[in-house]
DNA sequence: CGTGTTAGG
DNA sequence: CCTATCACG
C-alpha cells in the first residue's frame, strides 16, 4: 500500500497545473493534502468525488485557506477531525482515518512565517498536538501521521541553516519540539532511509532560483509508530510533481500490506 | 495640438501591456487619463515622471481605485480638482487645467454596472457635476471636456441597445442626462464628425467576444464649449490601443492651436 | 512570488 | 473577464 502525503498549495490551481497526470505517476493508494484551499463545492465538478477513490473533505471554515483531505483506493472511515476533544478543527488542519487496518493521520501544521500573530498560533498548536500525539503512538496498529509540519529538524533538512536560524520554521525551539517528538518513539521515516545527507527537501520557496537550484526546505514528514515501522518500506519523493504543481513535492511511503 | 482622453483601466497593466508604444503612435500634445488606478509612488520609477510631459496625478485616496492625470507637453496650471467647492475629489475624478490658452477637463464618471450602491454614487454625482459644467460652459476661453462618462447616449452609441435598457450606463434618465448636457450648448465632437451612423465605439467588454465583433459603447466623450468648436479638428479613435493596452480605446481631437 | 479573497468595473 | 486590494504562506 502506497501512501503519500502532498501540500498542494491550492488544490485548485494544482490541477490546472497537472495535478491528474502527477497523481497517476505516483500511484498511490492513500493520499493525503494539505493546503487544499477550497470548499468541495468550489472545486470542478469532476473533482469533487473523484472516480476510483473514496474522498473526505476537510476543509476549514474560512474560504480559500489550509484545508486537508484523504482518498483512498479502498474504503476509510474516519476516526476524528482535529485534535480536540470536541471535534473542532475551524482551520481544517487535521484528518485521522482508517484504512485497512491501518491508521493514517493527515497534518497540517499552522505556518509562522507571515508574522507573530501567526507564529504565536503554531505555537498554541504544537502545545497541543504534541499530548496528541503521544497517545496516538502507543497504539498497536500502525500508525503514520503525514503532513507538511511547516519545521525542518536539523541542518541536513534545511539548505541555509545558517541564515534561517531565526525564521519560522527553523527556530531552537521548533527544532527541539520536532526532536521530541522523534524521541518519544516515532520514526521519521524519510530521514531514516536517506541517511545522514544533505535533504531531501520537499520544499522550495518560489522566489528566486531557490527551486530550480535546490534550496530547499524538508518539512514534510512521513513518522510512524513501532507497529508501522515493522511493514514501513521504501520512501519516494517525486520532485517533478513539486516543481510543476505546487511549491512542496509529494512523499509517498511504501507499507508492506 | 492633439488632445487626447484614455481609461487605460490600470496604468500599471498598461504599461505592461504597451502603453508606451500606443501612446507614441497616437502622439498627442494633451493626454487625460482616466482609471489610473495607482498611486504615483506605485507606478515605475520612470512613469512618476515621465521625460518630455508636465504630469499631474490625481489619485483617488483608497488604493487601486480610479484615479485621474492629465499630460501636457507645454508647461499647463492647474485650475482645480474636483467639482466641489472645496477642491476635495476623494475619489479622483475630475482635474481642470489649463495648458496653452484652452482649458481642459479630464472626467471620469462612476461606474454603476456593480450594483445600486454605486449607481446611487453615480446619479448623485450626475446631479453635482451638469450645474458645475454649466457654468463653465459660457466661458470665452476653449473648453474641453474629455473623459470616461460611462453613459451612451443614443441606440447609435451601443450595440446591444434592446437589451441593456435596463442596464446602468443605458437607462432612460442617464441617456437624457447626456441629452441634457449637448443640448445645454457642449458640442459632441465624436458624434458630429462620425455622423449618425452606428458607433464608433470606445469602450468592449472583455467578457466573450465583444471586441473582435466590435459590440462595444461609445462612452467615452470629447465635449467642447462654443470657442472651442471654433478651433476643433479631426477626431481619431485608435481601436487597436483599446485592443491591446486596455478594455477603452483613446479619442482623439486635433485642436486649431 | 504565488494562491486564494473581495470590491469594483 | 480583468484590475486592483489584502491575508497568508
Amino acid at each position: 500500500m502506497r501512501i503519500t502525503t502532498w501540500n498542494v498549495n491550492g488544490l485548485r490551481a494544482a490541477i490546472r497545473k497537472g495535478f491528474e497526470e502527477h497523481i497517476s505517476r505516483v500511484n498511490p493508494d492513500v493520499l493525503m493534502l494539505q493546503e487544499v484551499r477550497a470548499l468541495p463545492e468550489q472545486l470542478p465538478k469532476q473533482w469533487r468525488n473523484p472516480e476510483g477513490w473514496h474522498v473526505t473533505w476537510h476543509p476549514a471554515e474560512k474560504k480559500g485557506y489550509s484545508g486537508t483531505a484523504i482518498w483512498t483506493r479502498d474504503p476509510h472511515t474516519i476516526i476524528a477531525r482535529g485534535i480536540n476533544e470536541d471535534g473542532s478543527d475551524p482551520e481544517g488542519r487535521v484528518l485521522h482515518a482508517k484504512v485497512k487496518g491501518t491508521e493514517v493521520v493527515c497534518v497540517y501544521l499552522p505556518s509562522g512565517s507571515s508574522g507573530d500573530h501567526r507564529q504565536a498560533e503554531k505555537e498554541k498548536w504544537m502545545d497541543v498536538f504534541m499530548p496528541w500525539a503521544r497517545k496516538l503512538k502507543s497504539k498497536r496498529t500502525p500508525v503514520l501521521l503525514g503532513g507538511d509540519f511547516n519545521i525542518a529538524h536539523t541542518p541536513r533538512d534545511i539548505f541555509y541553516a545558517k541564515s534561517n536560524e531565526k525564521s519560522s520554521g527553523f527556530l531552537p525551539h521548533e527544532r527541539a519540539w520536532m526532536g521530541d517528538f522523534i524521541q518519544m518513539g516515532y520514526a521519521d521515516y524519510v530521514r531514516e532511509q536517506a541517511g545522514d545527507i544533505d535533504g531531501p527537501y520537499s520544499w522550495w520557496s518560489n522566489r528566486g532560483k531557490a527551486r530550480e537550484l535546490d534550496r530547499g526546505w524538508r518539512i514534510d514528514y512521513l513518522l510512524g509508530n513501532k507497529a508501522a515501522s515493522r511493514i514501513a518500506g521504501n520512501i519516494t519523493i517525486d520532485r517533478e510533481a513539486g516543481l510543476a504543481c505546487s511549491d512542496h513535492a509529494p512523499v509517498t511511503i511504501e507499507l508492506d500490506i
